[in-house]
DNA sequence: TGGCCACATTGACCTGGGTCAACGGTGGGC
DNA sequence: GCCCACCGTTGACCCAGGTCAATGTGGCCA
């Protein structure tokens, strides 16, 4: 299977399975087994021996959520932690007035319930068709507590969020419009670098009003600005993404 | 002795003591043996034994530095965490062409390094003059090795960190001007609330800039704005501060 | 197969906050 | 006691990006 993302995304799409035998594994480019798969998307198998990995692995339960859905709400109480193994998700605060704040995006591989606070600090909404592995909080923390190296790891998971919380507030309070779309286009392909390999084609599973929400501009600039870095031919805009053609100059409009 | 701050200050101020005898307990109103001080400061009490805690502050060291000088700088690697027992401190990031972002500020009783990473994610400069309980990381993370429930309560101020650093997030980006100076002025309100219970008198030991750089602002709609409130009897300027007239109103402007 | 709706794009215009410039206060150094 | 660097304030003007409006376009459902 050449391109496992696209065979997901319509595995997904076409049945929204509750309970999938073969799912995504983050980091590699096969279907695995999928006992094998929530733990390795844990990204915390460095941490665990065998017998833990087996014993974290029964604690899991699958789910699958459609695109919109929601996973969980903002000050709702957080019964669940999650790891995503494929799909997409929007994370967001709202304002009273309704203007809201996208604190990121999560993709394939990615740690939802860092904090283990009480409730949630904001709302969770599939952006594609997603799966995840669902940990009863509680159970969660119960296994943390009989393994400290874990918790080392997901304290360290926690600190490197928020170094990416803080490149944020750089970039949401110091940077252009036009460096802003940089920084994120490039952030984004050193994800999905991660999760696919791929260097140039970036997937943007959000919409622009998404993309607006996290870098703290409207719709008409990110698209405005878009269509000006495709007309300066330093990206191409394809259905559902972008391709980079000028790596250099974005990554100099985007450095920190 | 009724104004810890006022007094702490000027002792900071007229000698920088090296290894003080007495200094500020955070949360407390008094001053009280070092020993017992380093302990409190660390925000860990609750989760240490009382001989836990004695082997701690022998690995704590006390250090004192003057109005503006460094602390530690971005991208150099840490060998030290600290925690903050007096004075303020501005921590930042640079962009390379000057342009600044102010990540927080730490107040008497924060923590410094929660990360635990390798190199420094920001500068650090004293604003006033500043004492602080510094701990080599090395022998900082030995420690926390053998007390997992440490751990845990470095993982959980963490995850408040993160909290914080979301709501900055959308502070900058989704906020006007005045609402981004009556969040800041809130804010700051209720923590130095914690330090010394005042609920009206916001110390201000900060430029106009360093609010700036914080916000997302220039210096001038800075002044503006403080002027502006200030005229329309929200506050009070006075010097090194405000003293807040219109709390709710400032609660209206600053709501998340 | 047509109608609908959510998303994207583009143009014209406007404004909140940035920029530039001037000035007054003040406190630390000599 | 004087100087000067730094800070804060204020005014005049400007512009990056927001606002408003119109149009295009593709997917989905009846």
């Amino acid at each position: 299977m050449k391109s496992s993302l696209g065979s997901i995304r319509n595995e997904a799409a076409a049945g929204v399975p509750t309970a999938p035998v073969l799912t995504l594994c983050p980091n590699s480019n096969v279907t695995v087994d999928c006992a094998t798969c929530r733990v390795r998307a844990l990204s915390l198998c460095a941490a665990l021996e065998p017998d833990e990995l087996q014993e974290l692995d029964r604690l899991a339960s699958s789910i699958a959520v459609g695109a919109k859905e929601r996973l969980f709400e903002q000050d709702q109480p957080s019964a669940s932690v999650y790891n995503v193994t494929a799909g997409s998700i929007r994370l967001y605060k709202l304002l009273p007035d309704g203007r809201r704040q996208v604190v990121g995006f999560a993709l394939p591989g990615d740690f939802l319930g860092l904090s283990m606070s009480e409730r949630n600090a904001f709302s969770a909404d599939a952006l594609t068709p997603t799966t995840a592995c669902k940990f009863s909080r509680q159970e969660y923390s119960n296994f943390l507590d009989a393994k400290p190296h874990l918790l080392r790891r997901l304290h360290s998971m926690a600190s490197h969020e928020l170094s990416l919380a803080q490149d944020q507030m750089v970039i949401l309070g110091r940077r252009t419009a036009e460096e802003r779309i940089a920084a994120f286009l490039i952030g984004l392909r050193n994800r999905w670098m991660r999760i696919n390999g791929n260097q140039v084609h970036v997937p943007l599973p959000m919409t622009r009003q998404d993309i607006g929400d996290f870098l703290g501009l409207t719709v008409e600039t990110v698209s405005r600005l878009m269509t000006r870095l495709a007309r300066e031919k330093a990206i191409v805009i394809v259905p559902d993404g972008v391709r980079l053609l000028d790596v250099p100059r974005l990554e100099r409009l985007a450095e920190i």
